[in-house]
DNA sequence: TTAGGGCTATAC
DNA sequence: GTATAGCCCTAA
């Protein structure tokens, strides 16, 4: 059954108007949905002809319903010039004129420039002025008939039936879903009776989520708009999408007809979705008695997932306990998946959006917890989306082994249908008997000889056969099971690289407090909040970052205690870490200083976002973490970029330049031989690691002093200006002595690329001329830096 | 992208 | 404490 097909052919044209409507609802329109329903509807320019007249009704509608903002739409006044109207004119008579309906020919000249309409500013206009009900208000107005016009717009409108039914059944968002639920249960059965286009309606409305989740990419937008729909009524988002995409997954096998768009009026009073899934039984019940068609698509031959889902929507009395405790118990029967997982699946994603609304529906104040639920909202989308799209597929496997199973008991004997290969002892594929292979879920029916899987046969760790269906369904579910882990696990980082950011934020305070004895400590506190956020945090960890920083805090600092395998009580004044670490510290600092007592923190983070495998600045628990860890250009330490497969795993910022002629710059050298042996042994490119590797020297975790990192390491910059709580923090790079090598390739670039006054020197040109023997993390500015240097030292001539 | 000034860590 | 090397910031 075509939707579209139905929906053209019912001939109300009002539905388009409540398309436009719901459309307007979104947040972001793509009138590519629109212009994609248009262009795949049949005699659609008599239909947009009808929408036309109706659009420009509803702009009427509008200012009779106290709505005095008349902005001269580009597209609606092209579209209402286009059948004769003009917005000056009064309402009266403009709907008047509507009703008069406008002849053929015009609407034929409207139509295909329709087709070329742009609606979203007719959207965007609607959203803005429109009344929440505004719709609302145009039924029931025409409904009421009190309008003197209102007589004649609803037999135009196709409103006639609906009024006649006594519901309203589109458009409502902002009804009671719940009495919306029920109304539109007893719509068919009256409506139908009288008409057969309501029964159309009633399809139409029915499958019009069906069409937006038809696959394509337009409709699958469509769907997106869907639900942003819900999300407007404070409904998760991903939850629907999932349940709707779920269920449309059925439809689009099954061509059942399952009123989601009802169901998406229901959900948003119900707080569970098993009680949707009950309407949605209701719709479904209702429709299947009404047309018996589903019935027909629902063989009772083993469609044991059909059935289920039939049975899950006429038992409105399933709660999740039970269902949860059957995909508990039955977490790996994949036969049971058909009907258990879209309602797990909703109920484990409404969990997600429980962590996820706030990040989504509230403005956090503060930058910290923005960048965290940036971070946090990025991931949980990824890996949501990721999940419908694995949930999508669990379903279709469970429909298509549910088809599968239809088929080959349809292409077998007449008893496979009734009784099942199980029972007969036969093959599912080539329905012989013989040496089977069972499935060792439950309730999955499926046997099969070795030879018909057309794979090796595999079993699981207990010796478990599952048929292909399940396995498939089932490493799905580990999949997702290891996503979710993996998503804890990026939290668990995220956090901890906020740490990094707060200890730093907290060094940097400290700094201020012990170099500038000058200021007094209101300014300084003024300077850092102005700066950032440093000072409330050093001030009272109490505030709402402070709690959740020091929770992180602890984590890390609990680490340090586990690896002492000391019991220290933490406490952010007495930390033995802070003393110990103050003690090191050859800069006086007073006691107060160690405000946070985190300072180890700090430093310990200060090496873990320097962390690269290859150098270790001498805490490996540290290192281990920031394995994917790859600081910004800047901040990268000495590291030896130019060997790219040591960066392989690592999201790289810092590229490997390819030198521009490798050999023709080192040729430079070995041409003139003017490194000293001595130089060149004892120096050698690769001494800028070596140096580095200086701080790598393994510190004995017993001695005290061990946690602190050397000074040679990079460290957080005093912030001059804004601090908002970056992710990555700022870092100083280590200090890369330049070898000899280095200063002669610079000598040469600059020999060659230096213009005659030398006022400008392509540092840059240079860089990439001596790439293959500078060392990697050197930049142009590093190699102004040294040339000044060197200039200083000697002469230009050097 | 470059130049210049300033900052910081280290060596002495 | 000072000198120095290397790094960073900012203006042009």
């Amino acid at each position: 059954m075509d939707g579209l097909a139905d929906f053209s052919s019912a001939g109300s044209s009002l539905l388009w108007l409540w398309i436009i409507e719901y459309l307007a609802s979104f947040k972001e329109v793509d009138t590519s949905i629109l212009h994609d329903l248009i262009e795949t509807a049949p005699e659609i320019p008599d239909d947009l002809a009808k929408v036309t007249r109706e659009m420009v009704a509803l702009r009427c509608l509008e200012d009779l319903f106290g709505s005095s903002d008349k902005v001269n739409n580009d597209g609606l006044s092209c579209t209402e010039n286009k059948v004769g109207f003009a917005l000056s004119e009064s309402c009266e008579d403009v709907l008047q004129q509507i009703l008069q309906e406008t002849s053929a020919s015009d609407l034929n000249i409207a139509g295909p420039e329709l087709l070329k309409w742009d609606v979203h500013p007719f959207i965007m206009h609607k959203r803005a002025l429109m009344p929440k009900c505004a719709l609302q208000h145009l039924k029931d107005t025409i409904l009421e008939g009190t309008h003197p016009l209102a007589a004649s717009l609803k037999e135009s409108s196709g409103l006639t039936c609906v009024s006649e039914c006594g519901t309203a059944r589109v458009g409502d968002l902002d009804h009671n879903a719940l009495a919306m639920s029920e109304k539109e249960n007893l719509l068919p059965s009256t409506c139908e009776n009288r008409d057969g286009q309501p029964r159309d309606n009633l399809h139409i409305r029915n499958m019009l989520p069906f069409k937006r989740s038809r696959g394509d990419m337009a409709t699958r937008d469509m769907a997106a708009h869907t639900n942003g729909v819900q999300e407007k009524c404070d409904l998760n988002y991903n939850a629907k999408k999932h349940k709707q995409d779920a269920i449309s997954n059925h439809q689009s096998a099954d061509q059942i007809s399952v009123p989601t768009c009802g169901k998406e009026m229901v959900e948003p009073l119900s707080g569970r979705d098993v009680a949707v899934a009950g309407r949605e039984g209701s719709h479904f019940s209702n429709q299947s008695q009404d047309a018996g068609l589903e019935e027909s698509q629902f063989p009772d031959d083993g469609c044991d997932n059909c059935n289920d889902l039939r049975r899950l929507g006429q038992n409105g009395d399933v709660n999740d306990d039970q269902i949860q405790h059957n995909q508990a118990e039955d977490g790996h029967n994949a036969a049971r998946l058909p009907r258990a997982e879209p309602v797990q699946n909703a109920t484990v994603d409404e969990a997600n959006i429980t962590e996820r609304v706030p990040s989504v529906g509230t403005q956090h104040e503060d930058t910290e917890d923005e960048s965290r639920g940036e971070v946090e909202h990025s991931c949980e989308e990824e890996t949501l989306s990721d999940n419908d799209a694995y949930h999508n597929d669990r379903i279709d496997v469970a429909v298509k082994k549910s088809h599968f199973l239809s088929s080959q008991a349809a292409l077998g004997h007449d008893s496979l249908a009734t009784s099942g290969w199980t029972e007969q002892n036969l093959c599912v594929k080539c329905n012989k008997d013989g040496q089977l292979l069972s499935c060792s879920s439950s309730t999955c029916p499926l046997a099969v000889h070795e030879n018909c899987l057309g794979f090796p046969v595999k079993f699981d760790e207990k010796g478990n056969f599952h048929c292909p269906f399940c396995a498939y369904t089932l490493s799905i579910s580990e999949y997702l099971e290891a996503k979710k882990r993996a998503s804890v696990a990026r939290k668990e980082l995220a956090a901890f690289m906020q740490m990094g950011s707060v200890c730093h934020q907290m060094d940097l305070a400290n700094k201020l407090h012990s170099k500038d004895p000058g200021h007094s400590g209101s300014n300084g506190d003024k300077d850092i909040h102005e700066n950032g956020n440093v000072g409330e945090q050093e001030n009272n960890q109490e505030n709402q970052n402070g709690q959740h920083l020091r929770d992180v805090s602890d984590q890390l600092c609990q680490k340090h205690r586990a690896k002492k395998k000391k019991a220290e009580p933490l406490h952010d004044v007495s930390d033995p870490l802070c003393q110990r670490h103050s003690a090191n510290k050859k800069k006086a600092e007073t006691s107060a200083s160690c405000v946070n007592a985190n300072s180890p923190c700090r430093e310990e983070e200060a090496n873990a976002f320097s962390g690269r495998d290859c150098i270790s600045n001498g805490d490996k628990v540290v290192k281990e973490n920031m394995d994917n860890y790859c600081p910004s250009e800047r901040g990268l330490e000495g590291q030896p970029e130019r060997t790219p497969p040591e960066c392989g795993k690592l999201a790289c910022t810092n590229t490997y330049v390819e030198p521009m002629d490798d050999t023709e710059a080192e040729a430079e050298l070995q041409k003139e031989d003017v490194q000293p042996a001595s130089s060149e042994s004892s120096d050698p490119p690769e001494s800028p690691v070596i140096a580095l590797n200086i701080d790598e020297e393994e510190i004995s975790e017993s001695e005290d002093d061990k946690f602190i990192i050397s000074n040679y390491s990079i460290r957080f910059r005093r912030p001059k200006t804004h601090y908002t709580y970056p992710p990555i923090p700022q870092l100083r790079r280590k200090k890369v002595p330049w070898t000899a090598k280095e200063e002669e390739i610079l000598k040469k670039g600059v020999q060659k690329f230096a213009s005659v006054d030398d006022r400008i020197i392509p540092w840059k040109k240079i860089l990439e001329f001596g790439s293959s023997v500078f060392f990697g993390g050197r930049t142009a500015i590093d190699l102004k830096d040294k040339w000044r240097n060197m200039c200083k030292g000697s002469p230009r001539s050097k």
